[in-house]
RNA sequence: GAGGGUGUAGCUCAGUUUGGUAGAGCAACGGCCUUUUAAGCCGUGGGUCCAGGGUUCGAUCCCCUGCACCCUCACCA
């Protein structure tokens, strides 16, 4: 048996004594009626309303045969005010064996106490469910307009590994998930207002592709074979497309076998949309509409501040060619220059290239060492060199690119889209030099899908396409300056000690 | 993978600078208090000082190793 804290024990020997009374402490239901927010917001002082709410003990001021306590539902804090001439003998001796962070209902008639609190003095108590584990205790102070927090629950790892203590305690983390289901739901509506379609495609692959990354490997039992779990939707999602759905997407989690670090979590979520008869530019316009719409859903106009930098999303965003820009922060002409010239300039640069880099390579490092971070504003980035791109069509024009852009927001990559290859010659061409680059060390090369290529014989339309990454856009629409803030349960490594040293 | 930082009561943190097993606030427990709000006043209890090893008469403190988390960098979205 663990070593209970004196804390525990003290709890357990309350939860005794309240069974002892004749109160069951994990009843069943209540039927309240109303929620904390709306009784402050509807409060009449000319008219008296019974409310009943239900809610977790946040704060207890006893004052002898009397107590104020707040309690916090889903919609916010409100004070309760109980008594003992009001609830009586026996409900006030319920209420000394409370703890704070015991859920309890109550129901009483609304009232203003004389520091003007909206408050419930209650008539009915009940216990919910009793509390056997201490709530850290925050204290809050509106000190000349500013809240002071005292002893916030702060510590990280606490706060990550339990994150439903951190949800009870810090409201502020609350309202983040809140903005990322609001900004996810922004988005499905947008897409199916375009009328494309949500579909489903396998997390479990015996070949994974769409993106460059190291895969999580796992075991089929029954059928003997290894299974990779999907780095990206991409190559099924197209699929789809060759059979006929002109737009589908699909909000999942993809997972990649990687460092860890604020921008970086194995498993996240991804949204990817393939439009048949579209290009990369309609895929522009669709992402820079999207996305404002979802600011809007959490932020009074299209302009909102990440890490202290204004960021305005009004469409259109600003749109430039790889190329170009790479003129601009180096100015160097980097289009059209030869491996050993490029070195050059990358040692010109001060940029470290690693040893095997080709050209398009040299390009990608030399752009995301100057360019990158300099990419504030909502900006597209288009038209990269073909080495870096197996899966996006040849660009019209521009010999050695290929139609693709990304999206940069706060320094940051958000989104990835093309002109998808829809040629399955080239499309095989492609992945037979990727699977070169594999063999020359390159272990996030693609694998060749030959399934892949026999789909696309059978004719692929001209398709536009792009994947975002759900969780960087919450963390730039709430603010948030780590992954690990915008995902509940962050990966870490696992408590050790067993349960006795929960 | 590399470097830096942190780890002391349920929570937030002091402290051991010069080694002699530790303190505050909040929370808890007991008492007083029927409009308080970081409630207040009086009193009490509570700690394998992250883990293991070494040095030492003696380590929470010094040394070594390890673990977890945070930050920066590398790889990646």
């Amino acid at each position: 048996m663990e070593e209970l804290t004196d804390l525990r024990k003290i709890r357990l020997e309350k939860l005794s004594q309240i069974r002892e009374m004749g109160v069951n402490p994990f009843p069943f239901v209540f039927d309240r009626t109303d929620f904390a927010a709306d009784v402050i917001k509807n409060f009449d002082p000319d008219e008296k309303k019974q409310a009943k709410l239900a809610g977790r003990l946040m704060a207890v001021r006893k004052h002898g045969k009397a107590a104020f306590c707040h309690i916090m539902d889903a919609s916010g804090k409100i004070q309760i005010y109980i008594r003992k001439d009001q609830v009586g003998d026996e409900q006030f001796e319920l209420f000394k064996l409370l703890d704070i962070g015991d859920i309890i209902g109550i129901e009483g008639e609304v009232f203003k106490t004389r520091t003007e609190e909206i408050s419930v003095f209650v008539s009915d108590l009940q216990l919910l469910s009793k509390n056997l584990r201490p709530l850290p205790i925050v204290k809050e102070k509106i000190e000349e307009g500013e809240k002071m927090v005292y002893d916030e629950f702060a510590d990280k790892e606490l706060r990550y590994r339990q994150r439903y203590v951190d949800l009870i305690v810090n409201p502020e983390v609350r309202d983040v998930f809140l903005k990322r289901t609001k900004i996810i739901n922004s988005m499905r509506r947008y897409l199916e207002d375009q009328n494309y379609l949500e579909v489903e495609t396998p997390i479990l692959q015996p070949l994974y592709g769409g993106a460059n990354a190291r895969p999580f490997k796992t075991h089929h039992n029954a059928l003997d074979i290894d299974l990779y779990l999907r780095i990206a939707d991409e190559l099924y999602l197209k699929r789809l497309i060759v059979g006929g759905f002109d737009g589908v997407f699909e909000f999942g989690k993809d997972f990649r076998n990687e460092g860890i670090d604020r921008f970086h979590n194995p498993e996240f979520t991804m949204m990817e949309v393939y439009v048949a008869y579209k290009d990369y530019y309609f895929m522009m316009e669709l992402v820079e509409n999207m996305v404002s719409q979802a600011v809007q859903r959490v932020s009074k106009n299209l302009k909102l501040t990440y890490q202290g930098n204004e960021i305005d999303f009004a469409p259109p965003w600003q749109r430039k060619k790889m190329s170009d820009i790479l003129k601009e922060y180096t100015g160097e002409e980097i289009i059209g220059k030869s491996k050993s010239e490029l070195l050059a300039i990358a040692k010109k640069l001060n940029v470290p290239i690693g040893d095997g880099a080709d050209v398009g390579k040299i390009i990608d490092e030399i752009f995301s060492e100057k360019v990158e971070p300099n990419l504030i504003q909502p900006t597209f980035i288009l038209d990269y060199p073909v080495e870096l791109s197996p899966l996006a069509k040849k660009h019209r024009s521009d010999q050695g690119f290929v139609e693709r852009f990304e999206g940069f927001i706060a320094g940051k990559e958000i989104c990835n889209a093309f002109s998808e290859l829809n040629d399955p010659i080239d499309q095989k061409a492609r992945f037979e030099q990727q699977v070169e680059f594999g063999r020359g060390g390159d272990d996030e090369a693609h694998m060749m899908d030959e399934d892949y290529i026999r789909a696309l014989e059978y004719g692929m339309p001209p398709t536009a396409g792009m994947g975002i990454g759900i969780d960087r856009i919450v963390m730039i629409l709430t603010d948030s300056p780590s992954i690990r803030d915008v995902i509940f349960f962050p990966h870490m490594r696992p408590e050790k000690g067993g349960e006795d040293s929960l």
